[in-house]
Parts: structure tokens; sequence; C-alpha cells
DNA sequence: TCTATTACGCAACAGCGTTGCTGTATTCTC
DNA sequence: GAGAATACAGCAACGCTGTTGCGTAATAGA
């Protein structure tokens, strides 16, 4: 725990935070109803307007006249004032993604990737996609908050140290994120793909999206946890090995070197051609989650299974509906990705978002990244 | 999201939570390291503390000459300052405990609940246990911040609602805290169990416990998940059914409905008579748990368990240096619960304690319970 | 006794949200 | 059309947080 310590530079943070995470539902939104949400005064909400649009982050959108009194100022955030740059690290490709400040994305583009490619190979790889991403941007100039990575772990969050990527050589505690930072000149964040994936459904999706988990199959079965509106990534960074919890004891060996992963059933009844079955044991591990850490919301992603998209959706909502005891209060919202293939990259930018313009932790505020754009005159 | 905003009241509860925190590892400490610790300046700790001794929380405890200089002053928390009592709702019996404010249970007793006992019942027993702790200790007088209420679920923490106590007739939405607060005439706070039992050891433990579980087997098999040092409830209050995850998917029925649970397999085998089998059974789920969460330390309670814990420590241990990949980094520490069977009712009773001297998040702050004590004058 | 050293705390300050009140733009009423 | 009513916006003073600068107190060693 480094620098817990709560002073007036949070206050400001955390309540800028509050409004950005208000402004990013897209609705233009009036002074009034972010002192009603937040329990601000109106007057410190036009404080920390005024402070947001002297960044470049919000800006006035209009009046709305509702009878006697002065029209209400309307304000909305401007998404062309900040981008980050989210890289999805997978065994072949790289994908490489343009967000803009409220979490779309601008640009989406994949290169192969060497096979047993090294740090340098992604390094490079890593930097030309910059490049390109924003060649054709000039609006981005000067705009880019960082760059995102997520990959496959084990890894280090904290320290931005890949540990371990399964399945791949030369990647043994590499530094990734020091190493990224010198050669990109930005401020760079190393996740789990998981954990970033569920960072993208969180940012786009906003508070009421609180506790809640991705559930990932693509090459493995993954689950990117977002808990108490958060993401939860456990004591060594290594929460969400989903596709390794077990449910069947007596089962088949995995490659983990467990019996009965839920992994290993899932891809046997794939590889069986039996979709349904495939889908209602993944429904299992599903309902498994619900019952341990009580998610209110489940987003199902991964080119794997959306291939398939329909069962899968069908077996975990059946599940639910069928294994839970009182679903009729304990309700969870099954959804599919809205974002396809770019999920991860996608979250793994709005890691970057989410760090310096989203709702903080007190523990979390490590050293700004600096950057002060000024609104521009015209 | 209630008032989420923070203000300048948050700050001072902050890290007043934060120095009182340090203060609870009961070594006398200094100015100086508690500034380390928290990043605060030296005056900034100066002055929190005068306010925390002001409360009559934190006592200069003596002086340290450690060569040229002044000599540094030591503080320490005052445990008696403060107490809280906590209940444990079992299904026959009503456990109630008076705990300070370091955590220490003080006094402990067990009454009898009468059969199908009904909330008005279960309002006396309280109402009762609350004045026979006290009865011998005049110095709680005054002194009681609250009362916490540990019981099974379902039930609402946030809203005080017991849903439907499991296996209890009468128990079918109950604004049960709130009745509490009318006849105790102090701040209730109500919770499940093991998420109770779970702030018991976090409590007591310090901010180094900042991921863990749990484990209880006592009629039933539950889990109590303290993440990102919280207690983790999920959306619904509902964390923590443990018991029911399913480990084995053609397995026999369970009494939730779905079959192969964790819950009825490990009762088999000790109905069997067959203990290290339920031990690896119960080891299985919290790889599982390990696996899913990451999680670094599991705490083992309960009494069904602690009457045979060498076979289950051994078994989780062996279970977590066997199945867990890279155990050699991915520590998880193992080990029994410091409170036995008072585990529960303390955990309730800290509940309180955390709720008003614990290091608060920004929106949990809820209307400030209104506890003035100054430090008398001798 | 003097000096270096270390800890403590007063006083002034910067910056956060809050409060009180004045200014302003609009609709409503006559 | 003029004045009243209404509602929003924002300036100025304020209270409280942690921070900074610097003077004071207490000790060990020369």
């Amino acid at each position: 725990m480094r620098n817990p310590a709560a002073g007036l530079g949070f206050l400001r943070d955390y309540n800028e935070g509050l409004v950005v995470a208000i402004a990013r539902d897209s609705v233009p939104f009036d002074r009034a109803s972010v002192a009603a949400a937040t329990g601000l005064t109106p007057q410190a909400v036009s404080k920390v307007l005024a402070r947001l649009i002297k960044q470049g982050l919000i800006a006035p959108s209009g009046l709305r006249r509702q009878g006697a009194g002065k029209p209400t100022t309307l304000y909305e955030l401007v998404p062309t004032s900040r981008f980050a740059v989210g890289v999805h690290v997978a065994r072949r490709t790289l994908r490489t993604v343009l967000t803009d400040l409220r979490g779309d994305v601008v640009t989406s583009a994949v290169t192969p990737l060497p096979p047993d490619f090294t740090p340098q190979d992604l390094l490079r790889a890593m930097a030309d996609g910059v490049v390109h991403l924003t060649r054709d941007r000039p609006d981005t100039s000067g705009r880019i908050t960082g760059v995102g990575i997520g990959m496959v772990g084990p890894l280090d969050h904290a320290l931005g140290i890949v540990r371990d990527a399964h399945r791949l050589r030369h990647w043994h505690d590499v530094p990734l994120r020091e190493r990224a930072e010198e050669v990109l000149g930005l401020p760079v964040h190393l996740d789990k793909d998981v954990t970033a994936g569920v960072t993208a459904e969180a940012w786009r999706r906003g508070p009421a999206f609180d506790d809640a988990a991705l559930i990932m199959v693509e090459s493995g079965v993954g689950a990117g946890l977002w808990l108490d509106g958060r993401a939860h990534r456990g004591a060594h960074t290594n929460a969400g090995e989903f596709g390794h919890t077990v449910l069947q004891l007596d089962g088949p060996r995995c490659a983990c070197g467990r019996h009965g992963c839920l992994e290993v059933l899932h891809d046997r009844a794939v590889a069986d051609g039996d979709i349904p079955r495939a889908a209602r044991i993944l429904a299992a591990g599903v309902v498994n989650l619900i019952q341990t850490i009580d998610i209110g919301h489940v987003v199902l992603a991964g080119a794997d299974l959306l291939r398939h998209h329909r069962s899968y959706r069908a077996a975990v909502a059946d599940a639910i509906e069928a294994e839970v005891p009182r679903a009729d209060w304990l309700t969870v919202e099954v959804t599919l990705s809205s974002l396809g293939a770019d999920i991860i990259a996608a979250g793994a930018a709005m890691q970057i978002l989410d760090a310096s313009y989203g709702v903080p932790s007190p523990a979390s505020v490590g050293p700004a990244i600096p950057m002060q754009i000024e609104q521009q005159a015209r």
C-alpha cells in the first residue's frame, strides 16, 4: 500500500470522475441533475464543470427552457477531447484500437505476430500500430492519454510485469510496461485480457454495472470480474481463471493438471460438435460464479462463444432461471458483449481512460498522469 | 447510489480510519511511522492524532529515546474506549459477544432460541443479551457503538431486511434492522454470517489481509469474502453460497435443486465417516475459489470443520500446493480462525466498529453514527 | 556549557465544497 | 407592453482539510 492517504487532490479527482461518469451517459445533462445524483451542491457542480470545461472534457451543448425562469444550461461530453490506444496481444495476432473518451472505437486494426514472438517483436508491432492508428486522425495529436495492453496471464498488473504468458516462449518476467513506456513515450497499463474486457463493458455502461462478470470463450475460458464498481484482480492479478475451476471431480485431466476443469469439459463438447452441451457446461460454471460472488450482470464474449451466441445465451439464461434459488429477486442480466472482437483491446484502452478520468479509489491515486490540454480559443 | 460525493468530512474520516487501523496493530506507534505509512505529512498526522485523542480512541503511551534529539512520543489504541455487541443467530441458539475496539472478545454468551422462533422472540433475546453482556462492565456505559447481527441469508444488507432465513419459518421479508434499532436504541447492522465472520478476521489482522476468504463449515458450507480491502457482498447481498457450487455435474441432487454441489458431496463424505474425503472435496472448492477470484488468504472456521481442523487444513494446503499452477509465487496462506466459535458474532460486532472507525469508501458514507464521547478529564 | 540533532506544533496558506446573496434570463400575469 | 414571478448562474466569504515555513523543546555528545 503506497500512499493511501487522501488529500484535497483526491477529492477533486473523485468528484470530477463522478461528473465525467454522468457525462459519459451521452445524453446532455444539466447542473441540477448532477447535484441530485452526486449530493454536491449546485455551486460545487458549477466549479467542477468549470474545471472540466477548461480541460476540454465537457462543453456546453445548449439551453433547455422549461417554463418560467432562466433556461437551464445543458452540457455534454466532448468524446474527441481524449483518446486512448488499446492492444490485445493474442497468440498470433495483435489487435490495436483507438477509442475516444466515451469508449467508442474510432479505429481498429489487426496485424499478425510472428510465431513465438519476442518482447522486442511485440514492442515493434505496438509502435507501428500506434503510428498507423493515429496517422489519419490529426485530431488525436497530443490527446492520446496512454496505451493499454491486454493479454493472457500470469502477469502482475501493479508492477507491469509479464510473469509467464501462457503458451508463449520468451515471456518470463518481462517488465513489459516499463519497456513499452520507453518505446512509446506514453503511459502504459498492463492487465489480463479478461479484466481489460470487463472494463470495456463497465466504462460504457456506467455505474449501474456494479457487480458483473465477462465470460470469455476464445482459445480458453476466462472471466473478467467487475466487483463493487471496480475491476477485481485478486491478490496476484490472477483472478478470472474461470476455465480452470473443476466441475467434475473425476473428469478428464486438463492441461493445467487438475481433473474435470470447466475448460476441458467444454472443449471436449465442442470437439464432439455438441455446442448445446458445451453451452450447458459453461452455464453451470456461470451459476457457480453467481453463487460464489453474486453478480448482477453476465456479459458473454469471445470469438468461439459469439459464433454460437444463441445457444450460449439461452443455456446461461435457462440455467440461472432453473438453478438459482429465488431467481425472482436474485435477478441476473445476461447480455452479449457490445464490442465484439474489439472488446479486449478496447477495454485495455478504457483502463487508461479509467485511470485518468474515472472515479478513483483512494489507494489507487498514483502519480498523476500529466496531461494539461487547455481548451483552445477559437 | 446515494450521495457518493466526497467532501472534507470524507477526507477526515478516511485519514482517521487509516490511523486507527495502524493503531489497532497494538504495538505503540509514533508520528513519523504513521506519516511514512500513509503519505500524510507529520504535521497532518499530529492533527489527526489530536482529533483521535480528543475522541478517546488513542492515548499517548510513553516516550522513546533513540539517540540525540527530542524523544519520540509514542501512542497506542485505547481498546476500551469503544465497544460493540455482535450476535450470531443460529438455528437453535443466539450467541452474543461484546468486543472492544481492538476486536478482542470481552464477554461471550450463548442462549437457546425457541424452535421456529419468531422475529419477536429474537428481538427479546437480543435485548436480554445486551443487558446481560454489559451488566458487569460499567466501563461500557455509553460506549456501545452499535449491534451487529450475523445470520444465514438470503437477506439484504443495505436495506436491513431478512428475505428468507434458510430453514426458518416466520422469516420472510422481515425488516430486522429497523425493528432492532427501535428495540435496542442502538445502530444495527445486518449481514450474512460468513460475511460477518470474514470481517472479524480482517479487522483483527489489518491491511495485509486484503483478498481473503473465510471458509465456514457449520450446518452448511459457506464462504465470506474480503476483496480489495473490504467485504464483498455482491449485487444482492448473496455472495458466499460456496456450498452450492457444483463440483460434480452428475452428482447427487442437493437440497438446493442442483446436482453435485460441494455441500452435498461433502456432507455425504462426513456421513460416511470419511473426513479426509470431505476435506478433499472442500479443498477442491477452495482451489476453484482461488482460480476464480485469486485470494491470498484462506481462513478455516466453523464447528464442524474445527473439530477436524488438522485434516481440513492439510487437505486445503496440499490441494493448493498440488493444483494451483505456479504455486511458488501464487502464494496462499491457510490459517485457522483465531476466534473459534465466536467468530460470527464477533465479526458482526466488528462490522459496527468498521462502519464507524474503519477506513470508509466514498460511497459508503452514510448518515454518520452520532457518538461524541469526549475524553474525560481526570 | 555549547552544539548538533530530532521531534513537535503554531501560524499562515492553498484548495476543496458550502453558504448567502446578487445578477440574469425567461415566462406568466395583468 | 410593463411588472411580477420563477428558475438558474455565479461571485464572495467562509469552514475545514492537509501543507508549508519556521520557531521551540528536549535530548545526547563534545
